[in-house]
DNA sequence: TTATATAGTTAGCCTCCGCTAACTAATCAA
DNA sequence: TTGATTAGTTAGCGGAGGCTAACTATATAA
């Protein structure tokens, strides 16, 4: 089955995390979501199913092919959304936030739209 | 507790039904959302206990006051956001069908400054 | 060597919000 | 009057995705 909008959300994280240290572990996605171990857990055993991740034994997390092209293009829409709302006048803080929720929902068209605005 | 975006839907569908018919009942969201007569029947129940609308003995729904500004509220966030994303160049039905989800998600602040960029 | 801290998993709870099955109640047609 | 349609409710299922409690296993410090 497709991914929902939580696993696209620890893909996101775990690629940002990846970017910062490279050998990133299932409690620095914890961290950094503010998630507790377990959910965590549960999270990166179904991505691991998927096929988007890839755990080794000492519990280092990579991305996948499939998985890479899955966050990068939810870290594509975060950034630019962003970079949107703060144009329009909304504070860092929001902005961020907002694009973290938008970059879930929204339709390919309707984000190229707004990235050939941002543009 | 607070109103869950399900319920933030289901206002702006009665609101909608009322502005075409006024004499709305569940039956009429039902269709309109395309879900289950138990969904909307649950739904209902919830939206009354908060106080967001009231049902008469035949079944007919109406909007409080609390029930009226939320729903004018996202009525508002829908149309104004689907208009901005026309405007962008999307398709309508792709823009409305975005807007509906973007509605739920957006800040206030964020919404007022889109706001501002489409007057 | 033993005790503690850290990382991860398992089991299971809870809420949200769809769903079907099956009931009630009212209305309407044969 | 009886049978069918329509509207709404009740009971309960299932998946998504948080959570805590409690376990295991490893690594580090006393």
């Amino acid at each position: 089955m497709p991914l929902q909008e939580s696993g696209e959300m620890y893909l996101e994280s775990i690629y940002v995390l990846i970017k910062e240290k490279q050998d990133v572990h299932a409690i620095d996605v914890s961290e950094y979501l503010g998630y507790s171990k377990p959910s965590v857990s549960r999270a990166m055993g179904i991505l691991k199913n998927g096929g988007y991740i890839v755990v080794d034994k000492d519990g280092h997390i990579r991305l996948t092919d499939e998985g890479t092209r899955i966050a990068e293009s939810m870290y594509e829409r975060h950034t630019l959304l962003t970079r949107f709302l703060m144009e329009m006048g909304v504070n860092e803080t929001t902005a961020a936030s907002d694009a973290c929720k938008i970059e879930h929902v929204i339709s390919d068209a309707s984000f190229e739209a707004i990235k050939n605005h941002v543009k």
